[in-house]
DNA sequence: GATGAATGAGCGTTCATTCAT
DNA sequence: AATGAATGAACGCTCATTCAT
């Protein structure tokens, strides 16, 4: 966790300091992103940065948290309005929102594309493993859900699809990151995704 | 590639520098991993390294190339005997192919769960990419197939439902690879996983 | 070009990096100069040193525009004052301070000894070139203008007898600089050198 | 010195051997010259290359030697005749065939103007110095004959003139030697220096 | 005598972190 | 709180030389 000192920067600092760290991590792994880069281009001193971090680790996950929050909001009007929403209404919706954050985040996406680099050290397995329990415990809510009102098929494997669910949602943002994964538009991507998960998942 | 010094090793020093890369690039990604610790592990001395590998990058495709060639051996049944089987079997003969392999390397599945961390420089991006690429091909290649028959239903998206059922492929890799991931027995996890896609691909 | 953090350096340990450099590269030519004995000799640390200069090509650059400095402040007063000087008064200032800066500086006249030494590396070529390529420029200049004066013979070949000032003056360091070259004192090679030149050169 | 064993040598692989030593030191200086290039390019074991020469300056100074001796056979007739020439004709006798070596032997005239790259170690200025030193006593011998010939102005400083006028041999072969230096052809070379220094040193 | 694998000290360079001011 | 110089362990890599066969 970042040090009081960071939180009682004049926000036009702390800004730089957190745009050049975005910019940093969207550029590099973990290990090749570089604390004399990020201070420089915050135009902060070194000395500075151990005041307002623990360490590299320290703005790294603060940055972390910093993408989960800017995506909850993409996520939280449809999450909000959950039980409104028919499963697979729902579920385009989801898939939709988080298009729609990587599209509008690409630094943040590529930041996000890049967690599994950085397993090495348990403690960012932590970390990384929380986040998809998180969105594996919340897909099986919504099964749970989606079986009680006879919208899904109640012969699935609970805990696996929500893995696959969690596994597929996670690849779309990686899908439409980079030049040449797939060359589609995002409607034409997530009806081709939900047109075999709803016949695959439906209660018939 | 290795120099020919190093194919010229006796098989006992070959294996323990082998041994010792995997152990390696199984703890570490490529960048963090350090040649220092190899050849101490492996009980050789630096320069000896250098007789063997071009340089680090020539030591980790040789070791790319080994699972790849390991991997190979656990499919290869299943490939040469493609067109005797229908498609949602061979599916799942791929996918449990896949399971016995991480369940007896895990190592070297460690290794393939790190590969995306090395994105970075344009030189990995180009090995991994490929490897991505052709898994997309086959299955696209399978899917149309599946369609020619009459096994798969024909109005898929091909393209985006190949780049799912790779997804899924590399995640199985991931789900079983270590602790706390997913509890269930492999057979289960395969016929859960294909549960879903055989009522979702299907042609009905 | 060193970083400013060299610049802002306390007198002290500014001096003692230049001396250690100077020592260094007076004692080895630029490829087999260490870095670690400089900084050994210098008492700072590796990181430091790089903190100061960009790497060791960066200290070299420095150390030679240290010498070519100090070599100017020997030969600016006459340079200054070179119309008022007659050719072959001229030559014999030029050549006195010649050997005076490397009487008083023989660490630098070795470093400039050895420059030649780096000839392998275009780089360094380049920067040796145009030291020659600038010394010759200057000898032809002063023969044209001795020749417009009657003060040099018009017969001889501009081009190559510019060749001969620059080598012979640049050998005039090296003769003096270590034991056993010559065992004259310097007037004596001066006019010696003079008076075969003031012979083959003074118009008749 | 080599060892016997290079002397056994079939000449095949002798000659093998100092093709390969003198592409390398022409190629590079010295400390750069790696004896792995050399033992690669010239086929043979680098253990061999050991049972051969003592050390890598082994080899070095055997090549220098050999250089020396086709110099010598370059200059020979001309020495040989010495006094039938008179003291400048036998100048530009020497100058010519200097010239004529150069360039019927680019590569050992590229390993001669390294020479002066290699006086880090005390050993090689030994050799280099003798090397000087012979040339310098030959022309203090020629001045002499000129002077009791009557042919060269006897209030000369022998001492210093025999030094110039060999580091003005030396640097002819600089001055052909590559690209830029000079241009123009080898007699208007001589021509231009003899004018000089004949007019320099010729009794009058 | 020939081989070529083995050696290890040494290289220049990087970097997160600490510390004195 | 801010600074930025200081640190030193660690990195990948090179190379002449040795040594076992």
């Amino acid at each position: 966790m970042p040090k009081s000192t960071f939180y009682n920067l004049p926000a036009n600092k702390k800004d730089r300091v957190i745009e050049a760290a975005i910019d940093e991590f969207a550029a590099f792994t973990y290990y090749k992103a570089s604390i004399t880069r990020i201070v420089e281009k915050a135009d902060i001193a070194k000395g500075s940065f151990y005041q307002y971090f623990e360490d590299k680790k320290d703005l790294y996950n603060y940055i972390i948290a910093l993408i989960a929050e800017e995506k909850l909001e993409y996520l939280g009007e449809v999450i909000n309005n959950m039980d409104s929403y028919e499963f697979f209404q729902l579920l385009r919706e989801l898939y939709s929102s988080g298009i729609k954050f990587a599209r509008a985040n690409p630094k943040l996406q590529a930041i996000g594309n890049k967690l599994y680099s950085n397993i090495d050290s348990p403690i960012f397995k932590e970390v990384i493993d929380s986040q998809k329990v998180k969105s594996i415990e919340f897909f099986q809510m919504l099964l749970k859900k989606g079986i009680e009102r006879g919208e899904v098929d109640e012969n699935i494997n609970i805990e696996l699809v929500s893995h696959m669910l969690t596994i597929l949602n996670i690849s779309l943002g990686e899908l439409i990151y980079e030049d040449g994964q797939i060359n589609m538009d995002d409607m034409k991507i997530i009806e081709g995704m939900l047109y075999v998960l709803e016949n695959g998942l439906r209660s018939s």
